[in-house]
DNA sequence: CGGATGATTCTCT
DNA sequence: GAGAATCATCCGC
């Protein structure tokens, strides 16, 4: 049993089974597993369901997008937003009730390399540096320096890249139900901190990737691991991101002093075109 | 640091 | 046809 390195319970589909604010902030420090990429969640927010959150996508009933946050706990609503970006969401509830925790920001904990290469603008055509490509997605033009290790899945669309979850993924049951001996291992990210909250690896070991971490999770599949909840005094929450409307709700939950959760912004009104600012003045090309 | 802005397409009104 | 559960970049301080 390789030492410092844990393995991580995946969460059964009765965890999703709650209402999403409930569901929210026992996410953060939970591990998405998506093939070989694994993000430890630091930032969520609760959508709920129809008619009783003016926010959610559900509000107004059943449609062809959000059709999956109607299905079965546990399973990614994968939605496009602003015409280039993907954002994940883990459906709660039971079917036809409609609400999700949608995943804002966190610490990747696997395959950091892969990671920052789909950020980085890999992933969009070619099979990418460990052959397994999957979709990048949205983001992802050259760029002039690095992306810091926070930043690879700061931010709802960015953590989707990081993850490689895209159109094709909406839908994709994040409760794992394969052999106990196909789970991943990953690093202890707080080694000797209270240990024995977890067990230690006793499944076969992964590859090492290129930081010589053990990673062995199956392409194409999906879970959430038990991971390393925060303290529950560690856990903040206020008004949730980039919205319109029910800005007086605590649905936003994140995890107090983390370099990864995303700075807050405020719904900011889309300016009309310049050409609509009064009537009859000429448009602009 | 904070504000402004453009990118780009889908969804529902 | 408007607005969107966003992000990267540019500019001013």
């Amino acid at each position: 049993m390789p030492s410092g390195i844990l393995c991580s319970a995946p969460l059964p589909r009765r965890f999703f089974d709650r209402p999403s604010h409930e569901v929210a902030p026992d996410l953060l420090g939970r591990v998405l597993v998506h093939g070989p990429v694994a993000v430890r969640l630091t930032e969520v927010e609760a959508y709920g369901g129809p008619g009783e959150d003016p926010a959610a996508h559900t509000y107004r009933g059943r449609t062809a997008r959000n059709a999956v946050m109607f299905g079965p706990p546990g399973h990614l609503y994968v939605y496009f937003t602003y015409g280039m970006h993907f954002c994940a969401n883990l459906v709660c509830l039971p079917e036809e009730f409609g609400s999700a925790v949608l995943l804002r920001a966190g610490e990747v904990v696997a395959r950091a390399d892969l990671a920052r290469w789909r950020r980085s603008g890999g992933g969009l055509g070619d099979g990418g540096p460990d052959g397994g490509g999957l979709a990048g997605g949205g983001l992802g033009a050259p760029r002039r320096k690095p992306i810091a290790d926070r930043d690879l899945a700061r931010g709802p669309a960015r953590l989707a890249v990081a993850l490689g979850l895209a159109r094709e993924h909406n839908g994709l049951d994040a409760v794992w139900e394969g052999s106990p001996a196909g789970l991943p291992q990953f690093p202890d990210p707080t080694p000797a901190q209270d240990g024995g909250r977890l067990d230690h690896a006793t499944g076969p070991a992964g590859h090492p990737d290129h930081a010589g971490r053990l990673t062995g999770f199956p392409k194409g599949t999906a879970a959430v691991l038990e991971g390393w909840p925060p303290e529950a005094d560690a856990i903040r929450s206020g008004p949730r991101t980039g919205i319109s409307t029910a800005k007086d709700t605590p649905w936003r939950f994140w995890i107090d002093d983390d370099p990864t959760v995303s700075p807050y912004r405020p719904h900011t009104p889309r300016r009309r075109s310049a050409a609509a600012t009064s009537v009859g003045e000429v448009p602009r090309s």
